[in-house]
DNA sequence: CATCTAATTAGATGAACATTGAAATACGAA
DNA sequence: TTCGTATTTCAATGTTCATCTAATTAGATG
C-alpha cells in the first residue's frame, strides 16, 4: 500500500471531482480521442479539454499519443483502479486525523480552568471536566499507593471540593480504591 | 449496487475533496467531538466548522447528538465505506462516457467532408477517414455480394478515385472479398 | 518558404466556494 | 425572566478554479 499524506490525496480527489474531468475520463476510456474530438463530443473549447487533459495527465491518469500534429489520448485504467483503490481504505480514513494537533482544544480547556496550580471552577460540561481530571490525576504518582488522607490533600492543594473530585477520579476510572487505599491507574493507550 | 448519476457522484467528491472536511471526518472518527472542541483542534471559526459539518451531515457522513446546547458529532464509518465503494467501481467508469453524446464529432466530419452525397476530400488523418469509410459502407446493403464493377460504381457516385477508396475498405474490415466478388462487412457492435 | 491545421500557453472573466464577523436561536442556570 | 454559553444562520469578502479569446508553438503540405 502507497503511503499518500493530506496534501495529494486532497490533490487527487479535487482531480476527479468536476463532471467535464470524470467525462473525459469516460470518452477515452473505450477508444483513444483527439482533443478537438473531445471537444466536439463535449461542447466544450480546445483550450479547456486540453487543460483538463493536461491535469490527467500529470496524474498519470491518461496517457498522449501523437500523429502529425493530432494528440490521441486514452485511459491508463491501471492507474484509475489503484489510485481508486488507494484512496480511501478504512485504515486511511483512521488515519485522517492523525496529521492533526488535537491537543490545542484539551491546553485551552486547562488555560480556562487552571490559576497557575489552582483549580477556580470545575466545568459542567462532561467533556471539560475529564480533561482536568486528567490532569488531576497526573498530580498523583503511578505505582504508589495512597491513603484516602493523603488524596485530598494532594486534590485539596488545587480546589476545595476535594471530595467531589475524588469521587469524580474514580468515576472517570482515572484512579482506583481498593478498602480505603487509592492509587492512580496507568493510562490505556 | 445503488445507482449513482454523474451529478451526485461530483458531489460526493466535491464533498471529499476538501482538506478540512478530511480532516473532521478523521477526528470525529476516534470519538464524538463538539463543534467549538473541532474549530479549536482545527484553528478554524466555529461557523466554518459548522457549515462543513453541516454539508457532512446531508450525505449521512456524520450523525449529531445534543446535551444541552453541545452538539457532539461523530462518524458514520458505514455510510462512508460504502461510499467510498460505490464511487469507483470499473463499470462505473465505462459507465461515465454513456451519459454524454459521442455522435456529435461524427457528424460534424461528415459535414465537413461532405457534400451532400458528394465526398469534396479524403481525410488524411486516420480517424476521420474511418468516419467517411463507416458512411460509404452504408451505401452498400447488407448481405448482398457485388462485383468489382459495381463496387466502383457505387463508390464512383461519391467520389472518383474508386480505386483508393475500395482498398480503403478492404483495410479497415468494413468490406470482405474473395476471387472477385465484395460483400459488406456486419457491423461489430 | 508560405500556409494550413491541431494543440498548447497566456491572460482575462465569472462562478463557485471557503471563511469570517455579526446577528439570531436554543438551551441551561441563576 | 434575565443572563451566559454553544451553535447555527446570514451576509460579506477573498480565493480558487473552469472557461473563454487571443496569441503562440509545432507539424504537415504545397
Amino acid at each position: 500500500m502507497e503511503r499518500v499524506d493530506m496534501e495529494t490525496m486532497v490533490a487527487h480527489l479535487k482531480l476527479l471531482a468536476n463532471e467535464a474531468r470524470l467525462k473525459l475520463l469516460g470518452l477515452v476510456a473505450a477508444q483513444e480521442r483527439s482533443v478537438g474530438e473531445l471537444a466536439e463530443i463535449m461542447e466544450l473549447k480546445e483550450p479547456t479539454v486540453s487543460h483538463h487533459l493536461a491535469r490527467l495527465s500529470e496524474a498519470g491518469l491518461v496517457r498522449m499519443r501523437r500523429e502529425g500534429n493530432v494528440h490521441f489520448y486514452a485511459l491508463d485504467a491501471d492507474r484509475l483502479q489503484q489510485l481508486s483503490r488507494d484512496l480511501f481504505t478504512p485504515e486511511k480514513v483512521a488515519s485522517l486525523a492523525g496529521q492533526t494537533d488535537t491537543g490545542a482544544w484539551e491546553r485551552k480547556v486547562l488555560r480556562t480552568y487552571l490559576d497557575g496550580e489552582r483549580l477556580t471552577k470545575i466545568p459542567d460540561v462532561r467533556k471539560k471536566r475529564d480533561v482536568i481530571l486528567a490532569w488531576l490525576a497526573e498530580r498523583f504518582e503511578h505505582g504508589r499507593r495512597y491513603a484516602e488522607r493523603e488524596v485530598n490533600e494532594v486534590i485539596g492543594r488545587h480546589h476545595p471540593d476535594y471530595a467531589t473530585l475524588r469521587r469524580e477520579l474514580i468515576g472517570a476510572r482515572l484512579m482506583e480504591r481498593e478498602s480505603g487505599v487509592y492509587w492512580r491507574v496507568p493510562a490505556a493507550t
